[in-house]
DNA sequence: TCGACGTGACTACAGATGTAATCAACGGCG
DNA sequence: CGCCGTTGATTACATCTGTAGTCACGTCGA
């Protein structure tokens, strides 16, 4: 057991997140599906996407489960625990960890919808209860 | 007027960020005082930081301005453009434009103090009004 | 049976990033 | 007046990222 514990779930960059997205709206997916998913959209190749998924399953970010002779890819780590890391990490690079500030500037730069505010509105009374 | 305008602020890395930070904090500053304030806590060395300042000259993130034979380093963009495109993102990213679920990410998470949650209440009030 | 095609593995390669050493020049101290 | 240290510039280099090509192999249809 060298040093291969990497439960500390590695970095996922830009490009592979696009494809987390792929996987987390519906899975498991081939290869090939994925990329109907997102070659149009993001200009890709196919092989462009096989490397992505090939970098995910390395980085334990989702599991290659074989089917015949290829492979169905599903996500490992949840949407929620992904999304949860990266807003914490931004507010606790930008905002020293307060979420309040993070909050007015969204409000400044006035990227709060009518909608938006009701719905906080709702989530800060459950949250006051 | 050819090609020139990268008015689009070019992407800042993590390490480049720290030492905005710096600058945002207090400037001008030349390079070693820069190192002074970063150097112990990320454990870089000055050379370290020469290169980041140099590479955030041409990114036309601060300027340099000689002064005597080195240079003063002030940001020439405010933190609060950096933070604000940030901000904006990551919940562009995460939530589809929407601030709401992310609120909801960090409420879920704990990761809103009762500070938190007071001023928030504030400021939606004044939004309110 | 045989070849076209789907598929993963491997390779490629430029640009960004993290981290730093080295070099050359200038200016002040002795 | 000459040497040393400070300072920016240049170079280095491993890794990560974005994007993709190539290759070998196995399978299915003709």
């Amino acid at each position: 057991m060298a040093e291969s514990d990497d439960n500390r779930p590695e970095r996922i960059s830009d490009a592979e997140h696009a494809v987390m997205e792929v996987l987390w709206a519906k899975s498991p997916l081939t290869a090939a599906e994925v990329c109907d998913e997102v070659c149009a959209e993001r200009g890709w190749s196919l092989a462009t996407v096989k490397t992505l998924l090939g970098r995910l399953v390395q980085k334990h970010a989702i599991a290659a489960a074989p089917d015949g002779r290829r492979y169905l890819y599903s996500p490992l780590i949840a949407r929620a625990e992904y999304v949860g890391g990266e807003s914490r990490r931004l507010v606790e690079r930008l905002f020293g960890g307060r979420a309040a500030p993070l909050f007015a500037h969204l409000a400044e730069q006035e990227a709060l919808t009518e909608d938006d505010l009701a719905e906080i509105e709702v989530l800060l009374k459950e949250l006051r209860q």
